[in-house]
DNA sequence: CACGGTGTTGGTACGCAGTATCATAGTTGT
DNA sequence: ACAACTATGATACTGCGTACCAACACCGTG
């Protein structure tokens, strides 16, 4: 009976590296420290986590796991939708977090090392997503450019709204996420219960023959709902 | 008069580090080793570079100011070109290292902690971009994001034909380099020596309406050569 | 030449992260 | 009650990174 047995030591452990990279910043801490607050051996520290690091970052394998398990579900024609569920999934994730995550925001904006750690799990999100969407492309033109593109952009537009609130600029992050989404795949996509139509053409033409191939991509567009 | 006293001790150091590390691996090579191998104390090192990770991005901090450098002078009706050949310095000074570049690749790929640490230089590559392209955007509708958008394209294109060309898999790395700039970007700017337009609409009206408002805003954009 | 000043180098010691090993519980099954 | 298994913690060790200090240059000045 250390301090609350019923707590796991797994959970003792977060919250009392948390409380210490407060009062004395992250490399102030040791480990030895961590573990003694929270009422454990050292040796048990790092049977749990790898690294004195890896308390920052704990369940980052698991949003890992949803992300993709939200976009192997996906059908054909819904894929738009998944891509902007399964990256709403990660904002919820630390909505649901609250002061925890802006506490951890606070160290990843300090510690070279921390951030380092976070934009590697940043990455790894973008490559998942790229991975599907690779495959979703086919065999399309630039297929993997376009793939890495887009997971980029939805990234980005994610981290962006993140931040925000992370900041504290925004009460509304999850409407701000929409309007994101939005904007960053406004190029890609016709959101079907929007009625939005995105129109690119890329030619050294006069205006009529973009306006005739633009009317004929438009109606063909209507027919079919989502790319 | 150690080794060849006429190359510098930091020349010697990088040289031994990646030799080292092609023949034992990444951890398997202490700080000892390069030291010793470059002919020169183990103080020496640190004081050359502030860790071990250092000794493999030595030319980070000067890319950063090249480019830095090459926004700076931009002027306002040649940013698309300049955000191009911005990235493209980036490029060619992977490509003027040669071996050396795909020897860096061979050990980010394979170690975790180095892999987090190129992540974190590419970040810093975007957040540059990013802070340029915000400032360009002044109070435009979602400018922050746009901006980010905009970055994260460049640097996602950019590192797309950089890692072809490091795995080989690309032998004219300059021109899928143009090719992906253009797919990265081309919903954004209207490159003036391709006579390139482009044109985004979003709305919920028929085809008709879109038509009208495309030729009208097809001719606005002829008059005026860029965004 | 002697002299102190300055700057570079290498050696030693230290703190701490992370790994490996082992002894000691506590738990479960029989 | 005894054995097998698991969880825990203590100890020792390697190696990174820092701090400190001594030795050795290369200066110009007296």
């Amino acid at each position: 009976m250390e301090q609350q047995p019923a707590r796991l030591a797994k959970d003792r452990l977060v919250a009392a590296a948390f409380e210490l990279f407060e009062e004395r910043g992250f490399e102030g801490t040791t480990v030895d420290d961590i573990a003694q607050r929270a009422g454990v051996g050292r040796t048990t520290f790092f049977r749990i986590y790898r690294s004195k690091e890896d308390v920052i970052f704990p369940e980052h394998d698991v949003l890992l796991g949803h992300i993709e398990a939200r976009l192997a579900t996906a059908a054909p024609e819904t894929r738009g939708l998944a891509l902007a569920e399964a990256a709403r999934i990660v904002l919820q994730h630390y909505l649901a977090e609250g002061e925890l995550a802006r506490a951890r925001y606070r160290l990843t904006s300090t510690v070279p090392t921390l951030r380092a750690r976070e934009v590697a799990g940043i990455r790894q999100y973008q490559r998942l997503f790229a991975r599907f969407l690779r495959d979703w492309m086919g065999n399309a033109p630039d297929g993997a450019l376009r793939a890495e593109l887009v997971s980029a952009a939805i990234v980005t537009a994610h981290n962006h709204v993140l931040r925000r609130w992370l900041r504290g600029e925004t009460t509304s992050p999850g409407e701000e996420f929409n309007r994101a989404m939005e904007v960053a795949l406004e190029h890609l996509e016709t959101p079907a219960e929007a009625g939005t139509a995105v129109v690119i053409f890329r030619t050294s033409a006069g205006v009529d023959a973009v306006v005739t191939r633009l009317r004929r991509a438009l109606e063909e567009e209507q027919r079919r709902p989502l790319s």
